[in-house]
Order: structure tokens, then C-alpha cells, then sequence
DNA sequence: TTTCACATGTGAAACTTTTCACATCACTAA
DNA sequence: TTAGTGATGTGAAAAGTTTCACATGTGAAA
């Protein structure tokens, strides 16, 4: 079976979550108008994303949502859970301890590391705390195959060999460098500081001269 | 002078960000090959994308670091600071506030807001907080030109509205909703979550079956 | 029934982004 | 000087993504 297309799957994991909304709401079908306008795209992006999902919808009547979910989940396979490590328990990795332990089922942080003594040994959000030097103990006997590294720029690459060495699948990395690792484990990045840049160039506050 | 593709635009805030350290390692010139190499990806696409900012590299020496510098802050004409709002002083609001006003000297979170006036009249990491209902005011006022939302999902559409009303150019979201708004305002959204999933997915730890 | 209005599914076109391949050129060393 | 090495700059091909446009099909109303 194929790989979904990159950009296919974001949107996928964002129609999933407005289709939970709808269903909550009682609702139990949709166009692909109605849900292109919910996901700001256009309606012809939203049937060949569900195209690509084997789902298929009603001419009429449009698409019956509790299958649509069930066939993206079936696509992105996280019936089972994902069980996630997160490395630095600074002011990011908190927020994201305190946020996914809320709320999320699937996704499911079950380890936080971290070098310094005084963020260990708790628990924090639900969600236990070691020291790195555990780090790869702790993720082999957890069953981990999902790293976040929150650590400054400068340990970045330090705790991504780390994780490898303990046999992570993907990464998803929130320092502003990029990391070398194998092609075989996915890799993933949010800089937040490009992303604001992006949002002044494109804002066209910058006036372009010549 | 025409915009520069988005993923070019990306990659040159990474570029500079990388040459900055290497200048301050006292480098001065740098191949295409080894500007890749530190930003994980191949020699012709740097090529290619300094190529988009005018820059002449000699052959056989490579690029001048300070005057690549140079060229891409003047494409992505940011000498001007990049005055933002921040909406949501919530853990990741908090945690973005305490990176930005660290380290940034040209974008600069001048003011962050809430509806909860436990939260505001305070300073925070250097950033006067606000209540929301004075938006519009301070953001004229303080000639702020980004927003950044970091408020609960329920509540990010009508903070966008207000952003927009009061005259913004420019949206970074962070809540799990995309928002409805004028074209003319760029609008670009983090979501972590399907991040998260989009790791997942493609480490192929989701075993396809048929 | 039959007709009509309107959604779906999907080739094909259009656009964007990356990769390839190689002519060109600058420096080095003989 | 000249030859050789190994960079750059860039058309053109390839790959990825979005949009178009319309044949097909469904339900509802006449
Ligand atoms: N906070 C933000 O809003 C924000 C925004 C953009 C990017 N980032 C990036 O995210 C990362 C974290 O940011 P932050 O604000 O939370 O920083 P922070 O300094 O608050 O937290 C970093 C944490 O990592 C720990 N750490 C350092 N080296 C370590 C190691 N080798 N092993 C384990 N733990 C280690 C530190 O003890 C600290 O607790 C940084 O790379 C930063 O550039 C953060
Ligand atoms: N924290 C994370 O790691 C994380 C990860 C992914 C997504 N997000 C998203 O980022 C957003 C913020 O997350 P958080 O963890 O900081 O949540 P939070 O609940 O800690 O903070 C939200 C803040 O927004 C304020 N607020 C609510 N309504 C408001 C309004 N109308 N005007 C002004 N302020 C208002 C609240 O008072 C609160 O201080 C949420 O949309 C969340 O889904 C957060």
C-alpha cells in the first residue's frame, strides 16, 4: 500500500479533527464543499484527499462522516497509540506536557528528559520525568518510537544520536538547527522563528524597493 | 521585484541564521556544498535559492558569508524590526514570550494580551501584558504589524477578527483551527498535533496493511 | 416516471519545487 | 602561460501539488 502524499496527510489529520467536531455535534453527512469551507481549502482539494483515502461519498448527499473517519484512521493507522518522549523540560517542553496530557488519546507523551537534577524525578503533567542519562533505558523499556526535542540549539544533535542509539522511529525537532540523522528514521521540523519571518515577508509589510 | 517561492523564503531565514554563527567563528567565505551540509540539503538547492537573492558566488571559492548576509536580509528586508502582538498568555504564549524577548533583536513581542485579568497589567519577560478588550487600541498605538494567536481554539476565530480590525498584517496561529480572514493578510499556522502525527505516519511504525 | 439540479470522482492541465547535468569560470601549480 | 581541478550558474527534466472541467450518477420535485 502507498504512502499518502505529505501535504495530503497534514490535511487529513486536520479533516479527522473537524469531523470529530461535526460528528459531537450530531451531524452525520458532508459535502466536500462544506468541509473544504471548515478546512479553508477549496472543495475539488477536499475530494482528492479522500481520494486518496478510498472514500467515497454520495453524489447528492455527500460524504457519510463516521466512515470518512474510520477510513482515515485506517489510513493513518493510530488505532493503537503513539507513544512519544519528550527531551527538555524547559518552558516549551512544559507547555507541551501540560497539553498533550490534557487532551490527547493517541498521542501520548509517557517519558520527559532532562539533564538537569532539578526537573527529574517528578511527575509533571501526568507525565513522568528522568534523567537523560536514562534516556535510553527508559525508551526501549517504554516501547517509545516518537522523540520531541526541546532542548536549546546547542544539545540538539546530541540527544537526536541519542535517541537513534535507543532505536526511535521519527523525531520531531523544535531547535533551530537541522539534525543529521539516518534517512530511515523521519524527521521532522518546527522553527518557530522562520515561521514568524515568513509571516512579515509575506505580509508584504516589507515593501519591496528595487 | 518579485516575491521569493515560500520554501526558498524558509530556507533563507535558515541560511542566515547559519551564517551568522559561521561569521562569528571568524569564517568568510563558504561553499554551496557546505552551506547544504549544515542545512541538510544538497548544493544545487542552495545554489538555487541564492540565485533567487542575487548572489554571485566566485568559483572554486564559494560565497562571501557577510555579503550573503547582506543580500538575503535586504530580500527579506527585515532591517526593520518586526513589531508583533502576542494573544494567549497561556503556557505556550508564556513560552514564547520568554524565547522571544531572550534573543531576538528584530522581531520583538511589544505587547501580549488576555482575557483573563489575572494575566494582565503585569510585565512579562519584558513584555507588558494587556486585557484584550484593549486590542485594538495598543496595537495601533504601538504600530504593531504580526499577531501571534496562542488562545484556545474556541477562541481563536474571534481573536483574528480583532486582530484584523485592528489593522494587522500578518497571523501566526498556533490554535488547532484554521481561521476565516481576508486574503490580504497572510496567515500561516503551526500545529503541533498534526506534527506529531505527520512523525508518526511517516516512520512507518503504522505498518500499512493491504 | 421523467426531469432537473447539483455533488461526486477523476483525467488532464497548470503550477510549484527539486534535481540533474553541464558549460563556464577562477584559482593553482607546473 | 598553460593545463587541470573543482567550484559556480542555470537551462531543462523530473517530481510533487493544486486546480480545472466535465462525465457520471443520485435524489427530489413535478
Ligand atoms: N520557547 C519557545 O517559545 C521557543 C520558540 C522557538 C524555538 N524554541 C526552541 O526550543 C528549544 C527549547 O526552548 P525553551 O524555551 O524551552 O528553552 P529552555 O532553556 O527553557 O529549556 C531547555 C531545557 O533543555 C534542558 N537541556 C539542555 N541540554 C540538555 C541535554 N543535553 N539533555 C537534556 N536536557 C537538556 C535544559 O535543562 C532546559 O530544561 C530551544 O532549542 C529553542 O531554540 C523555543
Ligand atoms: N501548549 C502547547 O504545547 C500546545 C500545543 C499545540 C497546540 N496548542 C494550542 O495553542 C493554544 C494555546 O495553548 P496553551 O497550552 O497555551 O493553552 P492555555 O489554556 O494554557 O492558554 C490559553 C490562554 O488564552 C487565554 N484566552 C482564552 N480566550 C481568550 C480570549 N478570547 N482573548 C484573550 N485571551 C484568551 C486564556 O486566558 C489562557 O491564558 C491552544 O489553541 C492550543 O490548542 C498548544
Amino acid at each position: 500500500m502507498n504512502k499518502i502524499p505529505p501535504r495530503t496527510m497534514e490535511r487529513l489529520s486536520m479533516y479527522r479533527r473537524i469531523l470529530s467536531e461535526l460528528e459531537q455535534k450530531g451531524l452525520h453527512f458532508i459535502y466536500s464543499h462544506q468541509l473544504a469551507e471548515l478546512a479553508s481549502n477549496t472543495s475539488a482539494q477536499v475530494r482528492r484527499d479522500l481520494m486518496e483515502v478510498n472514500c467515497a461519498g454520495i453524489p447528492r448527499r455527500g460524504y457519510r462522516i463516521p466512515e470518512l473517519k474510520e477510513k482515515i484512521n485506517e489510513f493513518l493507522k493510530d488505532s493503537e497509540e503513539i507513544r512519544v518522549a519528550l527531551v527538555g523540560i524547559g518552558n516549551l517542553g512544559r507547555a507541551l506536557l501540560s497539553y498533550f496530557n490534557m487532551r490527547s488519546k493517541r498521542l501520548k507523551i509517557v517519558a520527559a528528559f532532562d539533564s538537569d537534577p532539578e526537573k527529574t524525578g517528578r511527575v509533571i503533567s501526568g507525565c513522568r520525568t528522568y534523567h537523560v542519562n536514562d534516556l535510553e533505558d527508559v525508551v526501549r523499556r517504554q516501547k517509545i518510537s516518537i522523540g520531541i526535542i526541546t532542548v536549546g540549539a546547542g544539545s540538539a544533535q546530541k540527544v537526536a544520536d541519542m535517541l537513534v542509539e535507543a532505536g526511535i522511529c521519527g523525531v520531531l525537532n523544535f531547535a533551530p538547527v537541522p539534525l543529521k540523522m539516518p534517512k530511515t528514521i523521519h524527521n521532522e521540523r518546527i522553527d518557530i522563528t522562520t515561521s514568524i519571518e515568513k509571516v512579515a515577508y509575506f505580509s508584504g509589510l516589507n515593501k519591496r524597493v528595487q
